[in-house]
Parts: structure tokens; C-alpha cells; sequence
RNA sequence: GGAGGGGUGCCUGAGCGGUUAAAAGGGGCGGACUGUAAAUCCGUUGGCUACGCCUACGUUGGUUCGAAUCCAACCCCCUCCA
């Protein structure tokens, strides 16, 4: 593995964030002489950032780690007008307050990978809004526009794939890429923030912001490029049965992102150790060299390291030790996801398939009929074959409430009140 | 503005008057095998306390005993011409 100046590029490199770079070399030398301010701009597009953002978040905390300012940029601005990057279709629009609560909400998951402050060392949060909103179109055309010229916007993936497959693409997500130029050289100005870094498919929008800041700021500014993760199957990464991975535990549990991590395929163990934990690379490097059936321990430390670091230590043992009761104890734990019930109702008896919709372990009731025909539905670990199935107040196990499982690692607790 | 083609379930994509809740693949879920892995194989995949009923093939009407399939109008998308 070649060696680099700075702490900050080596750590990138061997973690495996590397992707592309505009110029390693200059960007290495500047982070080895000192201090340097890069940034990462999210768009507020939901309420939640979800496992896709990760590997950038992961990117920011590495870069305060070793020493540097992170800035956490928010799109209140560019969320307005819509990345066509990546997307066969418009985005949809959002309004303004929409997008304001989902900045609030979003935010609140930065505090857990950075430390932000104002001491000019700690991470900030700014908001592109604060720039864009007031944007004059006459003077921008102007000092910006005339910067851009439509040959090349046209060559820039986000939009040739798009006139190529022959879909529409509105004037107003074409200026997103400028916008998002635009960005950079303000945050440049503003902050002295020298690199933007982003997942690839950000490419085309980080060089855009570079030359611009070249032609209107005269400053040299670099772009730096993280792989598309995709698990070792090919499957893209942070699929599950109910969609997204969120980073938000109201959206996606801490038991839910543990098991998640736990699920991680073998052949991605070792990769995923180092871009989604903070572990030493020497104990990802003995964990990674586990074979067989050993191989789950590293899962094990992999989930734990990645809940800690999300949701905390507590959340993190606590999910650890219901996973460990559940799938090797065979306890009933109580840390299990669990839906409240009238205990009334609960004494009429309910059906079994009713129930295990209401637990949403089934998205409707002939989901739950479903799974009790396909073999899949177990009430305290006993499997029921039975349709029509009364669960009632005899159900309650010793601890007074009801498991109910859907497969192998599906479970959820009734608890009657 | 003129001439053609098309809009089908989560996605791709067949069907082109009844046997179609709608082929096939993907994805999802469940089962088997395992290690809470991958690969493979099998089942399942609109809703409803359900051997029946209800909603569904862009929208609204019509023809017909019967329509996703035929007709009309409208909306949207694409191709060619202007």
C-alpha cells in the first residue's frame, strides 16, 4: 500500500474511501502542512439520511479525526431545485417547510459522528439556503453563467443520460449543477473551505464547482470521490423488507440497524468494517482473516461499532444483548419491538393473522394469513399452521406478553395494557 | 400544427372479447440447506375473519350476456414530419 503525507489521505486511503480524487498528490501535501476545511453537502430530500449517506458522513468524521474541519452542508437551497444526477425522473418538488423540517431532523444525526462548535477547529453546519434563496437572476446569469457553457453542461453525465434515454429534463434541475458550483465557491470564500467530497456520482458537480472556483474566485480547490458500496452479491446497499436503511432511529430502530450490520454478507465483512466502524485497521485486519462459521463474531463487532457509533453505547449493547438472547439464548427479550394492546381486546381473541399486521410483521392481513400458510408464523417459537388462528390472553408467557415471529429473524413482542 | 406508436400489478414486460387477479423474469416474503452469510432448490407475492365477496390493466363514458382486450372523448409519454 503506498504511503501518503498526510494522516488524513492514508486513513482515506487504506479504509477504502478513495475513489477519485482531482489531484491526490497537491490535496495530500496541503493536508500534511496543515489544517484544511472541506465540506459535503446533503440534500434535504426526507427526514432522514439513510445508509447511502454513510460512507460521506463516515468520510467527514476521518477528516476530524485526523485533524481537519469538517462543514456539514445543508441543501435548504438546492433541494428546492432537485439533483437530476442518478435520476430518470424529476424529483419531486418539495415545499419550503417540508424541507425545513426535514434539515431540523436531519441534522440532529451529524451529532454523533462530528463535534461541531465554533472554536474555528470544530465541524459547522451551514445552510445553502442562506446564499441561494437571495440569489439575483440577472447579476448570477452574469458573474456565473457566463462560466458555463451548454456544450459542456451537455457532456456531464446527470444530463446526458437523461437526453439519452430520452426523458425530460427541466431547465430548473438543469441549473442544479451550477448551484451546487456555485456552492463551493462560496463556501470557499466564506469559509476557506478548500474540498468538496461526495459519492461518484457527485463527480461531474464537484468539478464543476472547482473550475468555477478557478475562473471566479482564482483559487485552487480539489474534489475527492467515494466508490458506490454495493454488498459483494451485487445487491445495492441498504435494502431491506421495509425499504431504507435510515440513519433516524424514529424511521429504523437501533435493534433494526444492529441486525442490519449483523446480516452483512461475508465477503463484505472486512470492507464494511473499515468504512462504517472506527476500529483499528490492525483488528479489522485479524477480524477479516476469521473463517467459516468464526466469521460471525466480526459481524457481531461490526454491528456493535456501527450502532455505537449511530445511536451510542447504550443503544448498542441493548441491541446487542436482545439479538443475543433471541438468536442464541432463545430468551424472550424484552428489547424486541413491541406493540401495545388493550388487554380487553386481547381476551376476546384475535386473530393470529390480525395480530401479526398489527405487530407489522405483515403488511396487511392477507400477508399474515400468508405466512401462517407458508409455514413462517410462530406464536412463543411455536410454529402455527393453522389460519385462523385465536391468539388470546393464554397466549401470555411468563414475562406477560405474547412473541410472535414471522421466519427466522423476523420478531415482535404483544404487550397488553 | 400534421402523421404514427404507447400508457398493464413493486419494477421490467406479455396478453389484445370469456378458461385473466392478469404469462415470464426481477425484486420481496416464507420454507429447506447452513453460520442470523452467500449460492442453490421449493412455495408465495391486490384487499377482505375469506372455498365466497370487493377493488384492479392512464381518466371518463359507451358497445356487449361478458372488456385489460372493441368504440368515443380527454389526459400524459414517445417517434417522424412542419
Amino acid at each position: 500500500m503506498s504511503e501518503h503525507q498526510s494522516e488524513f489521505i492514508q486513513t482515506l486511503v487504506e479504509r477504502g474511501f478513495l475513489h477519485q480524487c482531482t489531484d491526490l498528490e497537491a490535496l495530500d501535501t496541503k493536508a500534511a502542512e496543515g489544517m484544511i476545511t472541506a465540506y459535503v453537502g446533503y440534500d434535504a430530500t426526507a427526514d432522514s439520511l439513510h445508509i447511502g449517506n454513510l460512507v460521506s458522513i463516515m468520510m467527514l468524521h476521518w477528516l476530524q479525526q485526523t485533524g481537519h474541519r469538517p462543514i456539514v452542508l445543508m441543501g435548504g437551497g438546492t433541494t428546492k431545485v432537485g439533483d437530476p444526477s442518478g435520476k430518470d425522473e424529476t424529483r419531486q418538488l418539495l415545499s419550503d417547510d417540508k424541507i425545513g423540517l426535514n434539515i431540523d431532523s436531519i441534522r440532529r444525526t451529524f451529532d454523533a459522528f462530528l463535534s461541531f462548535g465554533d472554536s474555528g477547529k470544530d465541524a459547522i453546519m451551514v445552510n445553502n439556503a442562506e446564499w441561494l434563496d437571495t440569489l439575483a437572476y440577472i447579476p448570477m446569469l452574469r458573474e456565473i453563467g457566463r462560466h458555463f457553457t451548454i456544450n459542456r453542461m451537455l457532456t456531464f453525465d446527470s444530463v446526458k443520460l437523461r437526453l439519452d434515454r430520452e426523458q425530460p429534463l427541466t431547465f430548473l434541475e438543469f441549473n442544479y449543477m451550477i448551484l451546487q458550483a456555485y456552492d463551493f465557491v462560496e463556501l470557499a470564500r466564506r469559509h476557506d473551505c478548500v474540498l468538496q467530497m461526495g459519492g461518484s456520482d457527485q463527480w461531474g458537480n464537484i468539478v464543476n464547482g472547482i473550475d468555477l472556483g478557478r475562473r471566479v474566485a482564482e483559487r485552487e480547490l480539489y474534489g475527492l470521490t467515494t466508490p458506490l458500496i454495493t454488498a459483494a452479491s451485487g445487491a445495492k446497499m441498504g435494502k431491506t423488507a421495509d425499504g431504507a436503511v435510515w440513519l433516524s432511529a424514529d424511521r429504523f430502530s437501533p435493534y433494526d440497524y444492529w441486525q442490519f450490520w449483523r446480516n452483512t454478507e461475508d465477503a463484505d465483512v472486512g470492507r464494511f468494517l473499515k468504512l462504517f466502524t472506527d476500529l483499528p485497521l490492525d483488528e479489522i485486519g485479524r477480524l477479516e482473516a476469521l473463517e467459516g462459521a468464526e466469521i460471525n463474531d466480526a459481524k457481531k463487532i461490526l454491528a456493535n461499532a456501527a450502532t455505537r457509533i449511530l445511536h451510542g453505547e447504550a443503544a448498542a449493547s441493548e441491541a446487542a444483548e436482545t439479538a443475543e438472547k433471541t438468536f442464541e439464548s432463545g430468551v424472550t427479550a424484552d428489547g424486541l419491538p413491541t406493540t401495545e394492546m388493550p388487554r380487553g381486546e386481547l381476551g376476546d381473541g384475535v386473530a393470529l393473522f390480525a395480530l401479526m399486521a398489527r405487530a407489522g410483521l405483515a403488511s396487511s392481513n392477507s400477508e399474515g394469513r400468508r405466512l401462517i400458510k407458508g409455514g413462517g408464523a410462530r406464536v412463543n417459537d411455536v410454529a402455527i399452521s393453522d389460519e385462523n388462528y385465536q391468539v388470546g390472553l393464554d397466549a401470555l408467557n411468563e414475562e406477560g406478553v405474547i412473541k410472535l415471529s414471522a421466519g427466522k429473524k423476523r420478531h415482535a413482542l404483544i404487550r397488553p395494557v
